[in-house]
DNA sequence: CATTGTTATGTAAACGTTTACAAAATTTTC
DNA sequence: GAAAATTTTGTAAACGTTTACATAACAATG
């Protein structure tokens, strides 16, 4: 038989409201009575029943994270932002990836449960209708990451995608020298994804650079499509001299084939990705990219739920933007090393010229 | 105000008893009654209280899921078995990973709350007292992963190392030539490290080769302590001509070394791992390893544990050992390609004259 | 048509807490 | 030393289910 409260106050010789009390250390209890209980508690080895607890309180301590797939160290960086943000709160946290069997929409629905989780962070780089729905009619709060801004209706956080895009962009064209600079763009659907582009496109027109559409192709954030996507490049009549790929993943695909193909990165041709993944740095010549503080996402967008659930429920929403930085590795060329005079200078006008 | 079953009763005419049994659809309830109180919780969007169901069932349908540290693909495809798995049987996970404020003692004893998980898996590559005191003294079901075979009372899942290690290192020696084979091992308390260094021992004493003292080098299953091991090794008077490293971040960590040195993979020496993550396949050359089916472990442990809470509960303990098998790369050569006769036979002797 | 058997529904306890309110015990005040 | 104020403790309801047991409704049987 399990040990209750109820069984503690037989012993201890007093209520069960009083053994509550002095478990919870809560208002005036007579000190004695409460070591009393304490250390009959103690040698009884009793342990709270969580989910009695849980009933009366209306509360469960438990936070939903539902995201697409749970892959890559992307995702577990978040994870571990989240989790260890709320685990000095006191909360837990479960974890629903969409898989073949269970869609995001599943996972929202189940979470959404009355005393199941108090509250449920989203990742979800695209947003369907009905998923914004199921947001709209929660019970509980819910804090979107990486959604697109047009859900507003709750907290959201957000990598600084343009940001981040646009400074790496003009990096290569100021510091690098470069012009011919191609985009390899992520899934159109995908929220970050044309914030990235957006970027590139904009630090381009501000270097007075116009778009080549031949060098604006779509690949999937995976290594494959970046594979893809890069020898579609690599066979253009006119080739770019730069890549920027819109993940770190397809920026490695990026080397696989610019490997395979007899050319060098950054010799030939120069690389850079988004999202500062491990392996940027373990691969040779190291990627230069756009740093993405992966567990801050999760710890904020932790902050922003904790917040609501102590009470602000009715407060503003708020959409928080983490910033990005560069990493410089060495995939890139300094054009300029090269040629003495700007080699630029002429390709810009070749371009303007198309 | 919340829907509950008592609403439903009330507008249905009836008892909460058959509302309940109505929407669990038990027993015998008159279709139309069911029906009718089918749509009344339709139309009111009824949705049952968790908690309240968990403290009548003594049970909360979620499992908890304890490791060192999440971080890396190899703990994120664990996670994803298990989930996959439990998700079909209706469970959900809490995953705790220790971090700086938790350790693995915590969180267990955390989980341990009554009602709070139904049962554990614990993925520990190294247990201590303490830890195996929690696991005896646990009143729900405990899988350990990856622990010592000591710890026989609960039921076990583990990569079969040695096999692993035995096959790669044989394969070395038959296939490629290879003699002069070195290790560098994983931290010493950890279980899965132990094993792969017997196997690795035991296919160079299979195959009469003399383990050289000097070429058994530790490191501690990151890059950096691979990039350490592997200059120790490059930098010795009499070089080894392979190195098994027993894990694939080492591995690559060798890589770096190698490369910076002014070597290269595989013509210098050659290069194996231990894990098959996911970038052994996007190196170049790439790497030669030894494939862990990590999902395959946490549905083992998750269909263990779902077996006992599923009433087996003092059936024997069962140990499972998941196999391995060898992914070939380009990391190491044909030491036979380049030298018509065997170069293996005078370094044989080489060594057995130290 | 009374008796038995079956099926459908209701009553109430149980799960183990927390907490508002009441009551008792203690301390303070005059 | 009684009255008032304060502290400590107890009583009982509440949280929202499930389910054993009781009972009512109905069909089947002789």
């Amino acid at each position: 038989m399990n040990i209750t409260i109820k069984e503690i106050a037989k012993r201890a010789n007093v209520s069960i409201a009083t053994v509550s009390r002095a478990l919870n250390n809560l208002d005036n209890v007579r000190p004695e009575t409460k070591d009393s209980i304490l250390s009959i508690a103690e040698k009884l080895n009793y342990i709270p029943n969580v989910g009695a607890r849980n009933l009366v309180m209306q509360k469960t301590n438990i936070i939903g994270f539902v995201l697409p797939e749970i892959q890559g160290e992307f995702y577990t960086e978040i994870i571990r932002g989240i989790d260890e943000y709320v685990y000095n709160a006191g909360y837990h946290m479960i974890v629903a990836s969409s898989h073949s069997q269970r869609s995001i929409v599943e996972s929202l629905v189940n979470f959404m449960k009355r005393s199941f989780v108090d509250g449920v962070i989203l990742m979800a780089p695209s947003i369907n209708e009905r998923v914004k729905e199921i947001i709209t009619g929660s019970t509980v709060p819910v804090v979107v990451i990486s959604g697109k801004s047009e859900v507003d209706i709750v907290d959201t956080v957000s990598i600084d995608n343009f940001q981040g895009a646009y400074s790496i962009v003009n990096f290569l064209i100021k510091n690098y020298g470069h012009t011919k600079i191609a985009i390899i763009k992520g899934p159109s659907t995908n929220n970050d994804s044309l914030e990235r582009y957006e970027g590139y496109a904009a630090a381009l027109t501000d270097n007075k650079i116009k778009i080549n559409e031949n060098w604006v192709v779509e690949g999937d954030f995976t290594l494959r499509g970046g594979e893809i996507a890069c020898s579609r490049l690599m066979t253009l009549l006119e080739r770019p001299d730069a890549i920027f790929a819109s993940n770190d993943m397809m920026a490695l695909g990026c080397y696989k084939v610019i490997n395979s193909l007899g050319y060098s990165v950054p010799k030939d041709i120069g690389v850079v990705g988004f999202d500062h993944i491990l392996f940027s740095d373990v691969v040779l010549p190291r990627l230069t990219t756009v740093h993405v503080p992966k567990s801050e996402l999760g710890q904020e967008a932790a902050r922003l739920l904790l917040e609501r659930l102590d009470g602000g429920r009715d407060k503003e929403p708020e959409h928080v933007k983490v910033s990005t930085g560069i990493i410089i590795g060495e995939s890139c060329n300094n054009l300029n090393d090269y040629n003495h005079k700007p080699r630029y200078q002429p390709i810009n006008q070749s371009i303007n010229q198309l």
